[in-house]
DNA sequence: GTCGTCCTTGACTGGTCGTTCTAGAATAAC
DNA sequence: GTTATTCTAGAACGACCAGTCAAGGACGAC
């Protein structure tokens, strides 16, 4: 039963990954790792060096086997399309059974400090591939016309990135999908924002705003050019 | 020195809420939690039983100084400006320096187990009302006129939600404001989305929808009577 | 065969965890 | 001055933590 090893490495850190990704990095025990992998503590610590080392593994794994077909959904050739099935993406891993609900990219960026150590390291990393290939997909869309060009791509990535870290949050706890479908379709629903600006006017009694007049910052800056049209 | 109580109750549950909103419940140990609130180790347990009980104390704590005064944004009798106000505000929090990054409720309902315990409960109940509040405003928006009835508010409510757990996840690592402000200028932009459907057509070559129809379940849904409009 | 290498195993380390407890000092009520 | 109360200080508890180590078995090379 020695010599040659008796694991296998992805198997050991799917293992891993599945405790981590439920209870997080430092809830999680050696002990733990030990009696969920099946292995031994000494082939865990020969194999992987320390816990932290496992969990960067883990981490890595995690990017292969969650994030990147993650990412594969924003090759759809339709640009909104490409969002919307990342987005569905997120939620249907919620109602798979192979997998914990949640993200652990998400988990790992609050629960671990925003220090400059290793794992907040790789996981800013991640992120920022993702939200570049989110921006990828929005300047494709403004190049094709489907997408307003008065929209700013930057930051409707960063509020599609955002939208991803609300499901994933609200996913843990939540069990019902309709809550995590609303809220995907209401975000999507920022794609068809670029029109004539619609009147608004509240009717509240006292100082209500001139109907058609913006008179606050936001929704402005989402814009481009905010002085233009409006 | 002793006798009567040497130290005041909040001031110590406000140290206290500081260590755990930095770290983690898991990550916080009672020594951490006695040389940051200055007492001793006897009094805390006399005072709140043991770690849960300080930390479901401490949760009370957040609620009032941190929860209710967001909440309290929402009371601006102008509906979009009492969310855009509720979004502003947790993105001013993470500018100050007297409070940790992040929420510690969107830390807590990652961290800890979805199961039926005290603490998580307790989150739930805290989310719950949020919810409950901003569709409130919502409501009153609608009967206004100044949010268009055909938005469901349901839905909208869901996805600010949604929208305020990722800016907690993001301001977590991310130290830049603008980031956040971007994703809080997109998630307004939904105010206004009762438009006429603004022409969409695809300019890819194959199998383009056809300008003006939706040929996908998003968006639809985010609207309370799919069929009449479009 | 024998050797060396690599893996497995389980006991073991020092330290820290949450929690309890004892002893004592300072106060308030009487 | 009691006496009761309520805090402080710190030692001590068993359990568990991350991590180490020595012993031994199974294989490949020769």
């Amino acid at each position: 039963m020695a010599g040659v090893r008796q694991f296998d490495r992805d198997e050991v850190l799917d293992r891993a990954m599945a405790v981590f990704w439920r209870r997080g990095y430092e809830a999680t025990s050696i002990q733990d790792l030990v009696e969920a992998t099946g292995i031994n503590r000494g082939s865990l610590y020969g194999t992987f060096g320390d816990k932290k080392g496992l969990f960067l593994a883990v981490l890595d794994r995690y990017g292969e086997k969650v994030a990147k077909p993650l990412m594969a959904e924003l090759s759809d050739p339709d640009p909104r399309r490409a969002i919307e099935r990342m987005l569905d993406s997120i939620i249907r891993r919620t109602s798979d059974p192979r997998f914990p609900r949640g993200c652990l990219n998400t988990n790992t960026s609050l629960e671990c400090p925003n220090s400059g150590d290793e794992i907040s390291r790789k996981i800013a990393e991640g992120l920022g591939q993702q939200e570049s290939a989110i921006y990828g997909v929005l300047r494709k869309a403004q190049a094709e016309g489907s997408l307003a060009s008065t929209l700013d791509p930057r930051a409707l990535a960063r509020f599609f990135m955002g939208v991803a870290h609300g499901l994933n949050v609200v996913s843990k706890a939540v069990a019902d999908p309709e809550v995590l479908k609303d809220m995907a379709r209401v975000a999507m629903s920022v794609w068809d924002e670029a029109k004539e600006p619609r009147q608004r006017g509240s009717t509240r009694a006292a100082g209500a705003a001139k109907p058609g007049s913006r008179d606050n910052a936001h929704n402005q800056a989402a814009r481009r050019k905010p002085g233009q049209t409006e």
